[in-house]
Parts: C-alpha cells; sequence; structure tokens
RNA sequence: GGCGCCAUAGCCAAGUGGUAAGGCGAAGGUCUGCAAAAUCUUUAUUCUCCAGUUCGAAUCUGGAUGGCGCCUCCA
C-alpha cells in the first residue's frame, strides 16, 4: 500500500517496522464538548485505514487517545462546577456513543492522558537529563534550539517563525519557539506531584508519552487532522526523538478540513454541527458515505444537501443488496453457467479495482467507483433465473468490500411486524383480485408507515424505508 | 513575512503524459394494472486563463486569476 506521507510529501510503500503488524496512533479528541462533523473526518478515515489494512491481513494496533486535561476542560469544569475528571468522564461516555453510532470502532486501546502520568513525568524528566528541557519556577520547557530536526515535518525553521511574531515572547524561554511540557499548578486547577512541584502537563507531551507506552519508540503510522501538524506533531516529535534517540514515526497522515461555505468548521469559529445534533437529521451511514466520497486529503465542504446527495448514493448499494438477497433466497441450486462465470469473474476484477483504489493513498472515492461498477453489472447481468452460487459469490464481494468501508452495516430486516405483515398479505390478496384501488390504498397505507413495495417477478418485496 | 494546498459537467467527485471513472440531479424510452426498483439513451470535443515542453498535456514547466489552510486552542 502507497501512503502519503506528511513528512516527505509523498507517496512511499508502506514497510511496517515489524512484518505483518502495523502500530496507528491517531490523535483523539479533547472530551470537554460533544465532538463535531469535522471532528469526525479523522474518527471515520482512519477508522477505515485501519479496517482496509485489517483487509489486507495485517495485524493492526490502533491507539486513539483522549486528552482529559488542557486549558478547555479546566475552564469548561469550571462553568459546569464540576471536576475535569467528572466533565471527561461524561464527554467520553458521549464520545463512544457518537462513535459507536457512525460505525467507528472501539480503538485496542484509548488512553487517557491523566492515566498515564507516570510516563508522562519520566518522559520529561529524560528529557530535562539530556539536556532538551530546562525548568523555570515549576514551568519545564523543551528547549527547541537544541534539536537540529526541528522542523522537519512543517517545514518550518526557527527564525521565520519568529518573524511570524504571533510567538509570545516570554523572558524565561531560551528561545521564542520553546513550548511548556509542565505547567505549575495555578490556583483552582487540578494538579499532579512531580519532581517540579505540584502541576499538569502541556500539550503534545501526552501523545509522546502514551504512543510509546502502547507503541514503542518508533512505530508506523501517525495521524491527525492537517492542522496538527505545526506545532503539535512537529513537537511530538522533536521530544520523543530527543528522549530514545531513535526515529519517532515512519509514515505522517493527515486529513483535510470540513468546510461549512468554504470556510473552516471549528469549535473556535462557532460555526461547527455537532455530530449529536446531524444524527436528528440523518442517518449515520449517511455522514459516513458523505465523507468517504472524497479522497481523505482533500477539504471538503458540509452541507445537508450533500449528506442528502449521500444518502441517495448509499440508497443504492442498499437496494442492490436487498435485491440480491431477494433473488437468493428464492434462488436453485444449480452450477454456474458459462454467463456467470464470466460475471464472477468480472466481479473478482471490481474487486482487484477496490483493492488497488485503497492501496493508492486509500483512494476512497475511486473505491466507490468499483464498487458501483459491482453494482451495474449485478443489476444488468443476474436475475430471478440466477443460480445461488453467483449471487452468493456477488453478495459476499459486496458485503465484505463495503465492510471495509464501515458501509452497509445495517442488516436486512428479519421478517415484518405483524401488522405490517397483514397489510403486505391484505394487497397480495387484493392485487390477485385485480382490486387495483385497494391494493393502492394498501401501498400508501405502508408508504405512509415507512415500508416501500415493490412487484417483483417472484412477488410482492416489502421492504422498511432506507 | 514564512510554509503549504486547491481549481474537472447543474451538484459531488476520481483521473498525475496516450485521448474525460463513478454517484446525485434532469429529460426521454423499456418494463409495470399503475407504481417502485432496474435498465437503455441524452446531459464536459473538454478539465479557471495565458504561454511553453512533447508526436501527444486535465496531467509536466513558467506565469496570471480566484479560493483555502497552518504559523495561536483546533480534526
Amino acid at each position: 500500500m502507497q501512503i502519503y506521507n506528511s513528512q516527505s510529501r509523498k507517496k512511499e510503500e508502506l514497510v511496517p517496522v515489524h512484518p505483518g503488524k502495523v502500530g496507528i496512533y491517531a490523535c483523539g479528541p479533547t472530551v470537554y464538548n460533544y465532538f463535531h462533523i469535522g471532528n469526525a473526518r479523522p474518527f471515520i478515515v482512519f477508522d477505515v485505514l485501519r479496517r482496509y489494512l485489517t483487509h489486507r491481513g495485517f495485524d493492526v494496533t490502533f491507539v486513539q487517545n483522549f486528552t482529559d486535561i488542557d486549558d478547555k476542560m479546566i475552564k469548561r469544569a469550571n462553568e459546569e462546577g464540576i471536576t475535569v475528571k467528572e466533565l471527561g468522564d461524561r464527554f467520553i461516555a458521549e464520545y463512544y456513543k457518537d462513535a459507536g453510532a457512525l460505525g467507528i470502532r472501539p480503538a485496542t486501546v484509548h488512553p487517557r492522558a491523566t492515566e498515564h502520568m507516570a510516563q508522562i513525568i519520566e518522559l520529561v524528566s529524560t528529557l530535562i537529563e539530556k539536556g532538551y528541557a530546562y525548568e523555570v519556577n515549576g514551568d519545564v520547557y523543551f528547549d527547541t534550539a537544541k534539536f537540529p530536526g526541528y522542523g522537519k515535518l512543517s517545514g518550518q525553521n526557527l527564525e521565520d517563525l519568529e518573524a511570524g511574531a504571533r510567538i509570545d515572547v516570554e523572558d524565561v524561554k531560551h528561545n521564542p519557539g520553546d513550548f511548556a511540557r509542565w505547567k505549575a499548578q495555578k490556583p483552582g486547577e487540578p494538579a499532579w506531584e512531580s519532581p517540579w512541584g505540584m502541576g499538569r502537563p502541556g500539550w503534545h507531551i501526552e501523545c509522546s508519552a502514551m504512543s510509546r507506552t502502547y507503541l514503542g519508540d518508533t512505530f508506523d503510522i501517525h495521524t491527525g487532522g492537517k492542522d496538527l501538524l505545526f506545532p503539535h506533531h512537529e513537537n511530538e516529535i522533536a521530544q520523543s526523538e530527543c528522549a530514545t534517540g531513535k526515529p519517532y514515526v515512519k509514515y505522517w497522515m493527515h486529513n483535510g478540513f470540513i468546510n461549512i461555505d468554504n470556510e473552516k468548521m471549528s469549535k473556535s469559529a462557532g460555526n461547527f454541527f455537532t455530530v449529536r445534533d446531524i444524527l436528528k437529521e440523518f442517518d449515520a451511514e449517511d455522514i459516513r458515505m458523505f465523507m468517504l466520497s472524497a479522497h481523505y486529503r482533500s477539504p471538503i465542504n458540509f452541507s445537508r444537501d450533500m449528506v442528502a446527495q449521500a444518502h441517495a448514493s448509499l440508497s443504492r448499494l442498499y437496494t442492490a443488496r436487498d435485491h440480491l438477497q431477494f433473488l437468493l433466497s428464492h434462488a436453485a441450486e444449480q452450477p454456474m453457467s458459462a454467463e456467470e462465470e464470466a460475471f464472477a469473474a468480472r466481479i473478482s476484477d471490481y474487486a482487484a479495482r477496490f483493492d488497488a483504489a485503497m492501496d493508492d493513498d486509500m483512494n476512497t472515492a475511486d473505491a466507490l467507483g468499483a464498487l458501483f461498477e459491482i453494482v451495474r453489472d449485478a443489476n444488468v447481468t443476474l436475475n430471478e433465473k440466477s443460480g445461488k452460487a453467483v449471487l452468493q459469490n456477488v453478495l459476499d464481494t459486496l458485503i465484505s468490500l463495503c465492510d471495509v468501508l464501515g458501509l452497509l452495516m445495517k442488516k436486512a430486516e428479519n421478517g415484518l411486524p405483524a401488522d405490517i405483515q397483514q397489510l403486505a398479505d391484505d394487497r397480495v390478496t387484493a392485487r390477485k383480485e385485480k382490486n387495483w384501488k385497494r391494493s393502492d390504498e394498501l401501498r400508501d397505507q405502508l408508504k405512509a408507515l415507512g415500508y416501500t413495495v415493490e412487484d417483483t417477478a417472484q412477488g410482492q418485496k416489502v421492504n422498511k424505508a432506507l
């Protein structure tokens, strides 16, 4: 698989540190609020990365942290009159609800910053011992001038950054770009004991400490939003490589933003939609489809109209699957005909095209194209005369490829509720009697109750509306 | 000021040197008691614009225009 590495700015062949295994660290949410649709993008696209690598036979360890201590957490907890811990517990639970709805699988490990103080303190101590960090009045700073590789990820250099004049110049820092690794306690803030007194970790350090704990000094893939590239990921590299003396990450993957009217969506800008709210209007899978319809590195515009398009698009997949299952339930056991053999061969070609697209830096839009080719070919080629074997074959392929994308996760309903079944049966009777008025009334009733009715060669088909 | 990204049909979106995938929408046809679903046909002689390289460019180079991001908490 080729992966676009943000650091080299090129696509590179994925060669894991340990053959057959892939370690991924994904920057997770700061749990001070429900997550918004913009936060959902990395969760979804990198969930797909994990699913795809698993599909390709890799043993994947996926680590996604919860940032449960920082300025925003403290501020929000104070506003709510609860502790930072209570706030974190609450929104971690809410995270699992929304992520679950979106089909985002729980990570192998979901470490919390506050539960890794020992590892964080150890890392900061190491940095001080090695001379890469220094303490001033209970604060510890990383000395950016001591790390020659500083800027290798973002392409920034310290001089230009200083010229940017957006960094507060604090006298205590050796260099303007130095960043806090440990912050001395301020009144009213939660704090942990450390060699430098009571305090809490700065940003960046938790990810270095937790990734090392679960994935080792050097691991394969680190993911996150483009905005994390600098300074967060740059700083992770600096502190991790200085502490271990080893390369930190082999491949950096960064997703593009979700925009509203071409402007970045963010909590701070206030122009965001929470997943919780969108889920009241749309199905979670529609959101997934929307996210996967473009390449993960491209910016995409969010709007209700776009999700509606994604819904229509996804419906085609569901309709095809349900129709194939319907055909299968009526099909006969028979050897594959020459035509069916040829069709099955084309299906493998589409599946190969799907993998090729995914192999190319996870091109989900292209992969979806292959999926729709399967659907069209199946619709054209297969019918009530098709045998069980070929139907099962294409259905298995379709479902397993969709599973890689986390689509088609809703199972077809097994049987109908009694009242619906009664209406359906009545309609069959009405149609036998050619009582079209009655049968149309029943179809309208079923539609009003959320069920679609189709008359096929094998009889009436009633499905819950998508 | 520094570092980057993007521009393809009514909408969304692949395609990175060989003659424009796919989805949505729209129009017409087939099928159907009527529908639905499906399917067929039509919907970009052309990829923001201008030069250049090449037998050949949406794809490479230079320039222009327009839009966006990071450098400050951020996915």
